[in-house]
RNA sequence: CGGGGUGUAGCGCAGCCCGGUAGCGCACCUGGUUUGGGACCAGGGGGCCGUAGGUUCGAAUCCUGCCACCCCGACCA
């Protein structure tokens, strides 16, 4: 079984890219470091993307859309939003081509060089904060709440599918507000919107918490962020909100008029998550047979597989199942019935494992002399027997059943791979024997943060919002500190 | 961007050391038997051997550049 997928504990990243490409997810384009996303793999985004839009919308925020090209004069107005992306941005430079005189191909006409060059957006926050400026004079223009659906262009050095890609889809929401506490409640909210989605709808467990200085958005006053645990023990940052002060306001000169006519600067906030939560999705929940979908993010929640030998049986058995078909639709299900016949049930079997649809009914001539059906659920590989009667019930239930089951089952890898330290050779022992979180005292420096980073390669996640206050001596330098923070290697 | 590895049919690989008609498995097409966990038999189609140069009578094979992918580092909200 599981044809050509690596098993995890051989080399998890061959695992994963296994995955990634059996599963139909997404394959690498010509390009470097960019990737095709496949029918499948964009019809759980697409699921991604309809829940987080529902949310958003309900929370007050409506979608716009601002251009790809940013003026390169706009990256270089907020001075550490620069330095946090210059490294990485694509730069168009020329806006026309032409046939090369020898007949070979085309060039890139040296006549047409851009006055001012364009850099492919890595990120919104300058096109958006240069246009709020227009759209806000007084405080009854505020709160300002955006979202976009866009792709951004970053271009990363080492690249894995989904994880880091050198363009990748996301959403950037951003908001502009009266006060202070109004931007930080918005980032708030945000975060909790996304802790929301990633563990009620991709059930995968992630703890709240804010960046240190050295992790955070270039151009943020404070980072927040939820944080998963990988089955191979790494962290992997799944979604950020950021409260932007009022630098981004500072930077684009946007003023509002306070209610006694007052000049001041707006309060900012932005957030995303991006396609990287498909790298979270899989890496989350899938085995060694293939992908693991939560029931509220599968594409397909239900196939249903017949097994025949003759026509006759097939014909009946394809009556059964459109019944069975109209009646889980009726329930909100999505089911496919897969009567191809160009494929055996067995091969079926294995190709919906290896998509990770979480439950197949399989009808053969023996269900049908005896009014029954086979269920395979995918998290467990458990197989039952049903009446024909009780599907109508039993599936829907069987769905929050698994949603139910493969949370439980990260939060208890999550819970299990949780330690605290107190000791720096603990610290380090940890880090190496089982990996995950460690939640463990620091003294609050870059300096000691960094040491601890170029020591073991673990990183401040982030301090958790849940945290209790708690003396005791950070465990690099021995100086006082009243809280733990999560440290892990991440992707 | 540094170190290592790989690039040969849609996919996975052999052939390369030692230059001489491009192969195997899966997939695909045709026909038949099959169908409760990736069926079997017979026949068939498919290649600018990553790419550009060089050496040679002759290059998948030797040499050089480039490109891409993988692993490890550096880098990365």
């Amino acid at each position: 079984m599981s044809k050509g997928i690596t098993n995890r504990a051989d080399d998890y990243s061959q695992w994963y890219n296994d995955i990634v490409k059996k599963a139909d997810l997404a394959e690498h384009s010509p390009v470097r470091g960019c990737m095709i996303i496949k029918p499948y793999g964009y019809s759980i985004w697409e699921k991604m993307q309809q829940q987080l839009d529902k949310m958003f919308k309900e929370t007050g925020h409506t979608n716009a859309y601002f251009p790809l090209f940013v003026p390169k004069s706009f990256l270089s107005k907020e001075a550490a939003h620069v330095e946090g992306f210059a490294k990485e941005c694509a730069v168009v430079t020329h806006y026309r081509l032409k046939n090369n005189e020898d007949g070979t191909g085309v060039i890139v006409d040296p006549d047409a060089k851009l006055e001012e060059e364009l850099i492919i957006r890595p990120t919104s926050e300058t096109v958006i904060w240069s246009t709020y400026k227009n759209w806000i004079q007084s405080y009854r223009d505020l709160p300002l709440l955006i979202n976009q659906w866009a792709n951004v262009v970053r271009w990363e050095m080492r690249t894995r599918l989904f994880l880091r890609t050198a363009e990748f889809l996301w959403q950037e929401g951003h908001t502009a507000h009266a006060s202070k506490q109004e931007a930080v409640e918005e980032t708030i909210q945000m975060l909790k919107i996304y802790a929301q989605f990633a563990e009620e709808h991709m059930a995968m467990p992630v703890i709240q918490g804010k960046k240190s200085e050295s992790e955070k958005f270039p151009g943020a006053i404070d980072t927040y962020c939820i944080e998963a645990l990988m089955q191979d023990g790494k962290a992997l940052q799944a979604g950020t909100s950021h409260f932007l002060g009022q630098n981004f306001a500072k930077a684009f000169d946007v003023k509002f008029a306070d209610n006694e006519g007052k000049l001041e600067y707006v309060w900012g906030t932005s957030w995303g998550v991006s396609t990287r939560l498909m790298g979270a999705l899989i890496m989350a929940h899938s085995d060694d047979n293939g992908l693991v979908l939560p029931p509220k993010l599968a594409p397909i929640q239900v196939v249903i597989v017949p097994i025949y030998r003759t026509d006759e049986q097939k014909a009946a058995i394809e009556e059964k199942a459109n019944e069975i078909v109209k009646l889980l639709r009726s329930k909100g299900l999505s089911v496919q019935f897969d009567k191809r016949d160009t494929h055996k049930p067995g091969w079926k079997f294995a190709e919906y494992e290896l998509k990770g649809v979480p439950a197949r009914i399989a009808i053969g001539p023996n269900d049908m002399e005896n009014g029954t059906v086979e269920i395979a659920r995918r998290d467990t590989g458990e197989k039952t027997t049903i009446s024909m009667d009780e599907v109508g019930n039993y599936l829907p239930q069987l769905m929050d059943e698994i949603q139910d089951s493969i949370f439980k089952k990260a939060h208890g890898f999550r819970k299990d791979n949780l330690t605290s330290v107190d000791t720096w050779d603990q610290f380090k022992e940890v880090l190496d024997s089982k990996g995950g979180f460690i939640l463990a005292h620091w003294d609050g420096t870059a300096e000691t943060e960094d040491k601890i980073k170029e020591e073991t390669k673990a990183t401040i996640r982030c301090i958790p919002l849940d945290a209790v206050e708690e003396e005791g001596k950070c465990v690099y330098s021995g100086k006082p500190s009243n809280q733990r923070v999560i440290f892990a290697r991440a992707y």
